[in-house]
DNA sequence: GCTTTGACGTATG
DNA sequence: TCATACGCCAAAG
């Protein structure tokens, strides 16, 4: 486990409840900007016994990653309506429920990086 | 070492 | 909205 995984770990676990965000956005958060696929490589090594919100981590597009049909499509739709998010055709709606603009600022705390 | 392979993203048409 | 191209880079073989 190195500091980027760590970093990454912490930026995932730091989304609300019944809030989604991109692979990209927690790359960025992470404090690596364009490296999303490092993001869903972590989560596909991620063990069983790890605790994260992982399904709250999606497409851009808001589209889940995982292959449509599989366990862990299913999983992913069924823990995301169980917090209240909407999920149709594999996808969500990321106009209501991602963390974009001001409402990420907002809700991940970080003003300006002040150093 | 080199090549392939992704739970990806942005740009372009 | 769909497709293609390119960037990205850590593992696996």
């Amino acid at each position: 486990m190195n500091n980027d995984h760590a970093r990454i770990y912490a930026a995932i676990a730091a989304i609300p409840r019944g809030r989604v965000a991109s692979y990209g956005a927690i790359a960025a958060r992470a404090g690596l900007p364009g490296r999303a696929r490092l993001v869903g490589r972590l989560l596909g090594e991620t063990p069983d016994g790890m605790v994260l919100p992982w399904y709250r981590v999606l497409r851009a597009s808001g589209q889940i990653a995982l292959p449509p049909g599989s366990r862990g499509f299913r999983e992913q739709c069924r823990l995301l309506r169980a917090e209240g998010i909407e999920v149709r055709d594999g996808r969500v709606p990321l106009s209501r429920f991602g963390l974009d603009g001001d409402l990420d600022r907002a809700l991940w705390g970080l003003p300006d990086e002040s150093p």
